[in-house]
DNA sequence: AAAAGCCCCTGGATGC
DNA sequence: TGCATCCAGGGGCTTT
């Protein structure tokens, strides 16, 4: 579920809500990918500022460091004035002034790590390789096309790796391409100028489509205020092997690149 | 350096 | 009904 239209859309379901709160308590409940990286109490008495992010980390800012906080792939986070009882996949409570974040997780794939500052060590290690953002003003043709020119992979997985573009996961790298007419097992090295342009454009367009469809729910994922996504709905390939292709009928088909599904047209995508 | 595999974990769908 | 197998939105780490 989430990918950088979900992780954006929940910042934007709770970032003016929890902005000003005063962290009055704290909970973990089963371990996540790793430690919190600090005694949990020591979060109390502090202020969340504010909620930005960056590829699919969302990053609270507190007056004191900072959390960083990733859903891993079946991670959702709620923000209610009040919670009930922790449920087995609750793993993680901050009790604010304002409300109760929650983060649910039942694969337990997801983290929340607290570092002292953007620059310090436990930030750098998440955060210090990612590429472009492809909703920012920097993510730049240029770039993009240079990117994909030293990568001798699939297309498909370099748009995964994150480290040339950050943000787009399975759904949306297969939807992305689709748009652009590319192959997922294209190399990435091999992909032209013009054709580069058209992923570029597509990944944008993709990325900004699902964020105002509210993201895709494929099975329980929520915004902070507990509303689904509908963007699965629009999806022109992503599960949808043997269904006919929304543009010329073909049947979609799916294939395993690295141990994931990708999905395409093969009369729409013929290279 | 880059690419390919493996692994973390739980639950739902499917098949026998 | 029970049990085994496969698959799922991610990505770090180890091995080639």
């Amino acid at each position: 579920m989430p990918e950088l239209p979900e992780v954006e859309v929940t910042r934007l379901s709770l970032a003016d809500r929890i902005a000003g709160a005063r962290i009055e308590g704290v909970r973990v409940g089963k371990p996540l990918r790793w430690p919190l990286g600090l005694p949990a109490q020591r979060l109390v008495g502090r202020t969340v500022r504010g909620v930005r992010r960056r590829g699919k980390y969302l990053l609270l800012d507190l007056d004191e460091g900072l959390l960083l906080l990733h859903l891993g792939m079946s991670g959702s986070l709620s923000f209610r004035a009040q919670a009930p009882g922790a449920g087995a996949h609750d793993h993680f409570d901050l009790v604010t002034s304002q409300g109760i974040l929650r983060l649910n997780d039942p694969r337990r794939f997801g983290a929340v790590v607290y570092a002292p500052g953007e620059d310090a060590p436990a930030a750098r290690k998440l955060l210090g390789r990612l590429g472009i953002e492809p909703l920012g003003e920097g993510f730049g043709l240029d770039e993009f096309h240079a990117g994909l020119r030293r990568r001798h992979a699939a297309v498909k997985q370099v748009l995964l790796a994150g480290d040339v573009v950050v943000g787009v996961g399975n759904i949306y790298a297969s939807e992305a391409l689709f748009l652009a007419g590319i192959r997922p097992t294209l190399r990435a090295s091999r992909i032209s100028r013009a054709r580069a342009q058209k992923l570029h454009t597509a990944v944008r367009q993709v990325l900004a489509r699902a964020v105002a469809a509210g993201g895709s729910t494929l099975r329980d994922f929520s915004n902070a205020r507990g509303e689904a996504g509908y963007f699965q709905l629009e999806a022109m390939v992503y599960d949808r092997a043997g269904q006919p292709c929304r543009v010329c009928g073909t049947p979609v088909k799916s294939i395993r690149q690295g141990q994931r599904s990708s999905y395409f047209c093969p009369t729409c995508q013929k290279s």
